[in-house]
DNA sequence: CCTTTGTCCTGACTGC
DNA sequence: TGCAGTCAGGACAAAG
């Protein structure tokens, strides 16, 4: 369940491939999320990775030559993707549906058994594509201030949580660290948005920047191991404080961890560190 | 049958 | 009244 730490660091494990030059592209399923297009090789083929940056969960990669740049390729993760850099071809696997292979021989490899992930070519400048023209500031950026959060909060009524959780409003706050940095700060997922303090979103963001930090920082100083010899990404070994741990005690009151469903999402939190605000 | 993921879409509602 | 913002729920795909 790649969220944004860990799509962080497949970009930075893609890195090495920025300047080498497109040889062939293989899609071998062309059903994801949307439909891989099937021109994607005519794009590629004989040009080069200028540059490889994120926005949101989304990796971008500007593909063009030495003097133009011709567009960007977005990759997206989805729920079960891995991009893997491989040095040299291996034969592809069950759920391995989109290779993009180099002149020297390195591959990114794309799986995603879950399909979900996204392969999409954006002519033009990528910023204004549709997917990416209305998304919030980034979450580890100086825009996203608690001064910001406040100001959004004061018209709506959702819980805090599905609230933070909106792309619109700050990216990349999934569903794991939602619960965690709430944990953090202290604040019931059920608050409504609009009962947040000046102090408490102060303190909210911070806490959503140190738990994706720590966990930037985690994958990242791991990141030999998260990239395999193989170029295979496995998953962080992250311990979450409240995540997936329903029925076992608080890391900080041994209070029993409780799960409730909030937008179709399982929130979990502790009932004494995370009391209801009261009314 | 249940669950899991992030994102988009629809239709309904709210408040200026 | 009109409209933008907001919100709840469903859809998507596949697998354990």
């Amino acid at each position: 369940m790649p969220e944004l730490p860990e799509v962080e660091v497949t970009r930075l494990g893609l890195l090495p491939v920025t300047g080498a030059r497109i040889a062939s592209v293989t899609v071998r399923h062309h059903g994801l999320r949307w439909p891989v297009p099937a021109d994607l090789a005519q794009h590629l083929v004989g040009q080069h990775v200028l540059q490889l940056t994120r926005r949101a969960k989304y990796i971008l990669a500007e593909i063009g030559d030495a003097s133009t740049t011709r567009g960007t390729l977005l990759l997206h993760l989805g729920m079960s993707g891995r991009l893997c850099l491989l040095e040299r071809f291996f034969p592809a696997e069950k759920h391995d549906h989109v290779d993009i292979a180099f002149e020297d021989g390195r591959v990114i490899r794309l799986r995603d058994p879950r399909r979900f992930g996204a392969v999409l070519w954006l002519s033009g400048e990528a910023s204004q594509h549709a997917l990416l023209a209305a998304l919030g500031p980034e979450p580890l950026s100086a825009d996203f201030t608690g001064d910001y959060l406040y100001q959004h909060m004061r018209t709506r009524s959702a819980a805090i949580k599905t609230t933070i959780m909106d792309g619109h409003l700050v990216v990349g706050v999934g569903n794991i660290y939602a619960s965690e940095s709430l944990f953090k700060t202290g604040i019931h997922p059920e608050t409504p948005a609009q009962a947040l303090t000046l102090a408490q979103c102060t303190r909210l963001v911070a806490d959503i920047k140190t738990t994706l930090q720590a966990a930037l920082a985690a994958g990242g100083s791991s990141l030999r191991d998260f990239f395999g010899a193989d170029g295979n990404p496995g998953y962080f070994q992250q311990t979450y404080a409240v995540y997936g741990r329903t029925g076992d005690p608080c890391l900080v009151c041994q209070q029993l961890i409780q799960t409730i469903r909030l937008g179709q999402r399982s929130t979990f939190f502790c009932p004494r560190c995370q009391p209801r605000a009261r009314s």
